[in-house]
DNA sequence: GTGGTCTAGACCACC
DNA sequence: GTGGTCTAGACCACG
């Protein structure tokens, strides 16, 4: 079973992306696999506090995405490969990278000084 | 004058706020401070190319917390001290510190592999 | 025993209401009379290729309204006098003869051409 | 302006594809014509006395089916040509002809008997 | 219990 | 003012 202990709400971008995000860090990450069950619409909504409507879309686009099978009546479950995992990656990758960079650059941070940031503040 | 040069505009969360947290990066990065002055509406949304009301709401909100000074007629000015801009300052690492880190986390990713992304990415 | 030949689903109204439906229209016509034995959840349900909960749903909303009569363990039957009839026949020329009137004349059919409908789909 | 006056609101099927209907209608009948406008979201909404959301999904999909064009922050026009008039007319005659039909046979009647009460019921 | 759909209300961006 | 989207709650059909 998925697990969304880990799981932060965040207000500034909508829920069912974060929902479909957290899911496929958790692939990238190794933490989710291929087969896994995924929770029912009714028990995430509650445990997040939100409306099942929006678990269920994000279920639904991450079907549409081929990653997760769903079917009336049933559980779900993930569905994964090789390549749908490399396909999450480099998207999930290009997509955060990107974001650190927008967010170095508009504190006007030059790329020599973002490197030796990430250098300095990895450790924790 | 405050500048809008690495702006990058994103789809996952409403403009206005995206405009919003721009200039409080800007802020915190000091390369926005007390007395600059912020394009007019009209310029900044035509260099965005959103509509005015967008820009307008971003300014409002930014007056709201008074960051910002507006007088009818008259141009707007950034309206900063140390507290603002360390109430500002501690807004976002909250906001997005945490982001990063906690996405590269979560995906598993090695501080080697987190400098090879910044590296092939920042460029565009 | 109540026939269900005749009956065709639709996707655009629930089903369960589509059974009652059928049930009501029986009456109407005469064919279904007092007494007369309904088919068993489960052989209707498998008859229609639907579930059996919504065949359930169906009898027991007839049940409700006092049509038709279920005892644990026991066969179904109609339980019909002049008064239900007359409310069943005067509801459904409400919901099913106005239907069918307004929709011809808002499109504007002729009754000829209304005529020539029926000949042409009445085969399938 | 497209009339909503004729437009009388069913328990039993989705207020949506009621509200798609009375258009097809109107095309079918000609009182709807190409250009035509549509009544705003809010307008036809607050006279339905439903959801602007119920409205907006009954033009989205008319907008799939190339009926309508809706551009954000505009009005809402009626795109109609010969082909498409008369493709909604025989997906209209076809759905309404089949229900006429199938309430009839579910009543017990034959072809011969339900061209007869047409043509006796017909006046009125 | 499961997933799928319809209706509802608030907010966003645009003209 | 306009249309588009996100979140919410209730209901339907299914296992």
């Amino acid at each position: 079973m998925i697990s969304f202990d880990s799981f932060k709400m965040n207000d500034d971008s909508p829920i069912y992306l974060q929902i479909i995000l957290h899911i496929k860090r958790g692939i990238v990450a190794g933490s989710i696999c291929d087969g896994d069950e995924l929770p029912s619409r009714r028990v995430l909504s509650s445990l997040l506090g939100v409306n099942p409507n929006t678990v269920q879309k994000a279920y639904r686009i991450l079907e549409e995405e081929e990653l997760v099978l769903s079917r009336p009546g049933a559980k779900s479950y993930m569905q994964l490969d090789e390549d749908k995992t490399e396909r999450v990656r480099s998207e999930l990758l290009e997509n955060d990278a990107l974001y650190i960079i927008n967010s170095m650059r508009q504190m006007g941070i030059s790329k020599a000084e973002a490197l030796k940031l990430i250098d300095r503040f990895w450790e924790e």
